[in-house]
DNA sequence: CCTTGATCTAGAGTCCGCTCTAGATCCTAG
DNA sequence: CTAGGATCTAGAGCGGACTCTAGATCAAGG
């Protein structure tokens, strides 16, 4: 019942790393594994524990945006093996200055929609009928 | 030189909500604006000061995410006219639902971003050659 | 008047990130 | 041995959000 599990199927490593089966196979033509995925006898993919560690963190880099061409890019420096390290950095930094933009993005607008769902609430509960964003009369923004 | 601007020809609108002459008239297709858009006895558009201020709620919307097909419902619901804040309602809250849960994702991307961001910095100032995710030797996660 | 640039419409094309299909093969339980 | 499910490859298809093209029209400056 309990594997070894040096090795897993193309199945398991999805339902560990939530990715589709058809997904995997996509990364993997799309070069974004740090190596080539072993082959069973039959012809199948066998994937190591350090596959599945890596698609680990291109799954949380991809949740945080990042495009999949910066995952090929990045894999392929690591493929290389050490002494590029600077280069994986620019990636990450660049990225994190993008995550960190974008979470500022996301804060500004949590501030319009809460004060947007705040209103309506107001005059939902108020009981009047003159909405907000009602063309005919114009509307103001939030106080910022 | 100054005009009335009562109205703005579309590359005006482009010029003030940052999105293209071609995005503004995929929009239009897409029945997100309010009202039918004014022409000019030319057949130019001739946008609204509304027209422009509901496109700029568009963008802050687009901007944290809300898909095209949520402005567009939003949009009918206006078009409507006054009586169902609740569902204007519903849809912001639930696009704020997913705004937060974006944020906090994105969080914690930073915050894993950030630890590598610092243990390869350290490598690199410390010279040592052995990069992370070297595939052949294992990779340990931040401690979470 | 004429040129130049902005705008018009309808529809095709692009990019991203998968997802799905077809037809063949492999593997495991009964 | 057989039936069923999981996997294989190559390649087509899809949904979202634009972007671009072609060919025509409109508008303002010289």
């Amino acid at each position: 019942m309990a594997q070894q599990h040096d090795t897993f199927t193309i199945g398991e490593v999805a339902a560990r790393t939530g990715l589709s089966v058809h997904a995997l196979r996509y990364y993997e033509r799309q070069d974004l594994l740090v190596g080539p995925v072993g082959r069973t006898s039959g012809g199948r993919r066998a994937y190591t524990a350090v596959d599945v560690e890596w698609l680990h963190h291109c799954v949380k880099l991809r949740e945080s945006g990042m495009p999949l061409a910066d995952l090929t890019r990045l894999a392929a420096l690591v493929r290389r093996g050490p002494g590029n390290e600077g280069e994986r950095l620019e990636i990450l930094e660049e990225h994190l200055r993008r995550v960190k933009a974008q979470i500022r993005a996301l804060e500004d607008s949590r501030a319009l929609i809460e004060w947007k769902v705040d209103v309506y609430s107001d005059q939902l509960r108020a009981g009047s009928a003159v909405g907000l964003w009602d063309p005919t009369r114009g509307d103001d923004g939030p106080p910022d």
